[in-house]
DNA sequence: TTGTAGGCGTTATCAC
DNA sequence: GTGATAACGCCTACAA
């Protein structure tokens, strides 16, 4: 009851000084400006009437919110979850908070959000939203926003970035597949305007390459989104191709989709097709068949992410970083020897 | 970069008028105070400048940040992504965002993000992490900030709250068992100290009981948390009891843990064993087999404790109201007539 | 070491 | 219908 009413000045009141002493005293960065037992005295006092300074007075005052805008496309995408602990739990040890914005893919969606939290002065910005050619983040940038880019990159390294060496990953998917004894190997490629579909897409090739195989044209198609219903679209199009005797994913989402459409097609995994996916996403492991894919540290690409925040706000110069978390690949049932 | 500075002073002397005015003109609610004409001039000037209001200074004077707590056990529980967003997105059309705090189930944890809003006042909360007994409720609720409980209530039904009706999703859950010819029932009970847990297994009870049928202890078994390896425990405790054919789960999340302790001691599902869950979680029906479970509304859960919430930020008065969403028996591959 | 004074950008309450 | 003024709670030169 005796509450939201105590202010500093009530603490300096009681504590028999100046307002501006009680607020240095308070400060743990001022603090060594004001005498010892004054600054105790005001401790005991601020505690006694259970002073909790109002944040919205200090921002106005420092114009700094100690909050940030965080995009991802949607929450209930299970790959984000735990992205987003990291970043909030690692933001809350700094003394910030976030925002979490859904964009559910729309750039116009995007756009408001983004209005909507410089409207409400964030600090800075997260984005797992990058398309490679972002027309929107130039206004962001150019207000002076510090920004991180997570999980997708854009074109360039320009801003720094979280992300997993998605080349990589995509390599070590295909060439297990190859170890495996596939030969016709089909490929469900992510969208090609966004840095992990592109990348892995690339991996894709790359790996195809090195190991000698032809890539074939009609094995590959390409999802407008990572969704389990293009996931399935896409696969029922590379059965129907025929031939094929595994299907690499460009994420566990289209992968999902893969198994409907096996399913669908009275085919069963991993006897007749295998399937590799990417993200490792929270309880994918418990489908039937478990299935194989390329992991990476979901929680660390949070942390991470708002360390590279927190560092810009801090005003730290230096080099802008590109961080690569390694990718694993994690073999389970949804791949088998070639049959 | 014309951005940031341009404060409503500036759009003041664009437009020939006083500060005072131009708020008046800007803001919808006031805007017939002032003259037609007068608030065109100022509402271009606005436009002109890409005026944007300063929320920090707006709250400070207004003493309302249009910004609500909201508590959850954890992000990572496939539950609460569809809840969160159906609460943002009904928050975001009243002009609000929401602070997302997890607790991990810890109550000094709890008590410690709690304060941290109110620091940031917070214009309410929304706890999804109710307890039947909840001390650091009092200090919440003394405070005068609108509270709303969603998912979970405390023991009366003194706050608002959006809950589903566990009672009779329970019973749904158990006399479809029933139906099926089985028995001897086991029982996986959630943690008794929270209503979901509390509610369901009275629900388990009183469908026993209109069965006619004996609730055999060593069949009953308490999970001290809704989680996977708890639901394991149980499932385990159970089945070495013996001779029960079908086991209902307190949540999804004890369910999957069954399915691990079936797989472990070589039973199948639900050919031995059927199985029956709690909340149609998003992605368990991709389990197998499939598991039946009692569904309701998870992101109404959310749009419905924001209406709840608003409606009393706006200052609405009358009863407090609890909300009831219906449960709804979702039959699938893990429940079977019994053999 | 402490007090003074001014202002962060808005809005509410007066007058005119 | 509009302008002047003060205040929301805090911080920070600057002065003492």
């Amino acid at each position: 009851m005796p509450d939201q009413a105590v202010t500093l000045k009530d603490v300096a009141r009681l504590a028999g000084v100046h307002p501006a002493t009680a607020s240095r005293a308070l400060n743990p960065e001022t603090r060594p400006l004001v005498n010892e037992e004054t600054s105790r005295r005001v401790l005991t006092a601020a505690a006694e009437l259970g002073y909790r300074p109002n944040a919205v007075a200090r921002s106005l005052r420092t114009r700094r919110t100690h909050t940030v805008g965080v995009l991802i496309p949607d929450l209930n995408n299970p790959l984000f979850p735990p992205i987003v602990r990291g970043l909030e739990d690692r933001l809350d040890a700094a003394g910030y908070v976030a925002l979490i914005g859904n964009t559910d893919g729309d750039s116009t969606r995007e756009q408001r959000i983004i209005e909507q939290m410089r409207a409400r002065n964030v600090d800075g910005f997260v984005l797992a939203t990058a398309h490679l050619r972002n027309p929107q983040l130039g206004h962001t940038a150019e207000a002076g926003l510090p920004v991180v880019f997570m999980n997708r990159i854009a074109e360039d390294y320009s801003f720094p970035s979280v992300t997993v060496d998605n080349e990589r990953g995509a390599r070590m998917a295909v060439s297990h597949l190859v170890a495996l004894g596939h030969e016709r190997i089909g490929y469900i490629a992510g969208p090609q305007d966004v840095s992990t579909g592109l990348t892995r897409y690339r991996g894709f090739q790359a790996a195809m390459d090195a190991a000698g195989q032809e890539v074939r044209g009609d094995l590959v198609t390409f999802a407008s989104s990572f969704s389990i219903g293009e996931g399935y679209r896409c696969a029922q199009q590379i059965l129907s191709a025929g031939g094929c005797t595994a299907i690499a994913a460009g994420n566990d989402m289209l992968a999902v989709g893969c198994y409907e459409a096996l399913d669908d097609a009275g085919l069963s995994c991993p006897r007749d097709i295998s399937v590799v996916g990417f993200n490792n996403m929270p309880f994918i492991d418990m489908l039937r068949p478990p299935l194989t894919t390329v992991a990476f540290p979901h929680y660390e690409v949070g942390t991470q992410a708002a360390q590279l925040l927190i560092e810009q706000l801090n005003g730290d110069e230096g080099p802008v970083k590109a961080l690569f978390l390694a990718p694993e690949l994690i073999t389970r049932r949804s791949t088998a020897q070639v049959s």
